[in-house]
DNA sequence: CTAATTGCAAAAAGTTTGCAACCAT
DNA sequence: ATGGTTGCAAACTTTTTGCAATTAG
C-alpha cells in the first residue's frame, strides 16, 4: 500500500461523481502533485479486478469509474445533457436477481444503464412527489426508485 | 447505397452475435472481397445514429454491434466463458418504463448487462422446465425471460 | 533484502479523418 | 455533373507495457 495507491483511493472516496481516468490523475495531482498516470491506469484496473470499483461507459470513449456498491443501484442518462442520475430500485434489484437464477446463473455484477429524454408535462406520478427533494452530494442514494443525484 | 454499404448491411443481418468493428472487416471480406476498415466504422457509426444499430460493451476493450431490436432483449454474461446469453423479460420492460417516467423521463435506449457464475445445482424453479430448450440460432428471442440464443 | 510498485517514454489497440479517386443518381 | 462514399495512410485517443529506479514491508 503505497502513496499513490492511498492518494487515488482517497481520490475515489471523495468523488460522488463518475470520473474517467484523466479526470482522476488530474484530481490526484491537484491533491498532492508527483503521480502518474501510468500508475492511475494501474490502479483503477487493479481496484476493478478485486470488485472495488466498477468500469461503466456511458458513451464517449473513456471509461468511467466509481465504487462498487453492494446495494445497487443505477444510472439514467439524459441524452440531451449527458447528466447521469442514480438511482435505486428494490424491485429491479428483485427482478434480476430472479431473472438469472431462471437462466441458472448467480449474479456477480450488473449494469443497467438507461437513456432518456425529459418529458415536458412531466411527473403527475404519485411517487414523483418526493422527486428532485434530496441531494446532498456525497450521501449516495437509497429508497424505493427515488432519484438519487444528478452528476455528470 | 454503395455496394460497400449494401455489404456490411447482409454481414450485419446475417449476424446473430455480437461482432466487433474486426470481426464485420473480416466476415466482409471473406464474403467479398475489397472493402476497408475504415468503411465499416464508417457505417457502424452511421447505422448506430440512424438507430439501426446498437453499440454494446462487454468488456475487451472493442465495441460489439447489434441490429436495434424494438421490442428489447438483454445479455446475461457468463463471466467465466464470456458467452453472451440473451433474454427476453416483458416485466422488465414494464418496470424500466415506470422507472422512466417516475424520474420524469421518456425512455430512448436502455442496456441491461448481467454479468453472472453458472450455478452448480442450476434450475429448480418451475419456469426453469423451459431453459435449454429452443435454440435455433438465427430466430433470435422472444417470451417472457425465457433464455434464447447462446452466443459470443 | 526482496518483491512489489512507480515513472517515463515507447508502443499497442481502437477509432477517426483528410484527401484524392470513384460511384450512384 | 455533383454530391455522397470509398480506400489509403496518417493521425488521434485511450490504454498497456518494458525497464530501470524506488519504496514498502
Amino acid at each position: 500500500m503505497t502513496g499513490q495507491r492511498r492518494l487515488i483511493a482517497r481520490v475515489l472516496s471523495e468523488a460522488s461523481d463518475h470520473p474517467d481516468v484523466e479526470e482522476l490523475y488530474r484530481r490526484a495531482l491537484a491533491l498532492d502533485a508527483h503521480i502518474s498516470i501510468a500508475t492511475v491506469y494501474r490502479t483503477v484496473r487493479l481496484l476493478e479486478e478485486k470488485g472495488i470499483l466498477e468500469r461503466r461507459d456511458f458513451g464517449g470513449g473513456r471509461a468511467r469509474y466509481e465504487p462498487t456498491e453492494h446495494g445497487h443501484h443505477y444510472h439514467l442518462i439524459d441524452v440531451e445533457s449527458g447528466k447521469v442520475i442514480e438511482f435505486a430500485d428494490p424491485e429491479h434489484e428483485r427482478l434480476i436477481h430472479e431473472i438469472a437464477a431462471r437462466l441458472g446463473f448467480e449474479l456477480v455484477s450488473t449494469r443497467l444503464e438507461l437513456f432518456g429524454r425529459r418529458r415536458e408535462n412531466a411527473a403527475k406520478s404519485a411517487a414523483a412527489k418526493s422527486e428532485q427533494t434530496r441531494s446532498k452530494a456525497r450521501g449516495r442514494l437509497r429508497t424505493a426508485s427515488e432519484p438519487a443525484s444528478v452528476v455528470e
